[in-house]
DNA sequence: TTTATATATTTGTCACGACAAACAAATAAA
DNA sequence: TTTATTTGTTTGTCGTGACAAATATATAAA
């Protein structure tokens, strides 16, 4: 019988780091008055890097599932910060292309992603966030090889 | 104008690995058919160390939200691994009692949470998981400063 | 060509996270 | 003692996560 000590478990803390940088981050999008979640901003984020991804493509790069990127998308093309429009040759599929609209709260949200990781990194050296990434990238293959045998 | 590099950023990669590891814990969790969720787990955890907590002690130690443990608890309570009762004293209070049966499936919890560790952290050595802890625990803390103030 | 299967997306359900409002009991202040 | 404030808990709402079922289109197989 294997006892876990959630206070010593790597698990654990990254699950309760994850949930205090999103509290952060969604503080500092409500003290700018920017009505949008950290959800809705990975798909900005990423449409502003490649404008016109499929709901698919984005579900798999930010890891989430079809549905709820379904729904994520809905409603930021009901709030203007999106467009979605079908695939001319591929009837099933939706490409999705940020407005202006969504270019310029993708700006600010840039600037509160880059306060609000000052503020959890606070006092890690690069050289301690190399590492992190390193690890945590580890981690991620490690779960992500498990969850598709 | 700082853009922020989600593929170098140490925020972004605890996220998507808070979410891996919780997918793999729940994944186990289904394939030994037992019904209950990551988070309940962590209140029968915690009852099991610390038998009587209150609603309101759990939420901190669990840094979740008092509504969401009271709820959280409420199904506990229905599924009959935790028993609720008034404190004589403080009325307002309700104090948290783990069952027979909230025990017996906490062992098997036990396990499931020490398969998903091994899977999540395979490869990582000892010193590697020590500097993870470190480091997540100063986030933890930079950003608690930074809620609380 | 017809049938079966795979793919892209949507909708529904339930649990959880954040937040606000409400309520009761306890405590402090007037 | 009466009033105001604080504390512990609950309920409601909305967005999101996991999962199953449904729909439409595309592709492969018979």
């Amino acid at each position: 019988m294997n006892k876990i000590d959630l206070s010593k478990s790597v698990n654990h803390h990254i699950a309760i780091s994850s949930i205090m940088i999103k509290r952060v981050f969604f503080k500092i999008l409500n003290d700018n008055k920017l009505d949008i979640t950290p959800e809705q901003w990975n798909v900005l984020y990423y449409l502003d890097k490649s404008n016109g991804m499929t709901i698919g493509e984005l579900s798999k790069i930010t890891f989430k599932d079809f549905a709820n990127m379904s729904r994520i998308s809905q409603k930021l093309e009901n709030a203007s910060f999106i467009l979605k429009r079908r695939d001319e040759i591929d009837k099933r599929v939706f490409k999705l292309f940020i407005t202006e609209k969504g270019q310029e709260l993708n700006n600010q949200l840039h600037e509160c992603a880059y306060k609000s990781t000052n503020i959890a990194l606070n006092s890690l050296d690069d050289e301690a966030r190399e590492m992190m990434i390193k690890n945590l990238k580890q981690i991620i293959t490690n779960t992500g090889e498990f969850l598709n045998k």
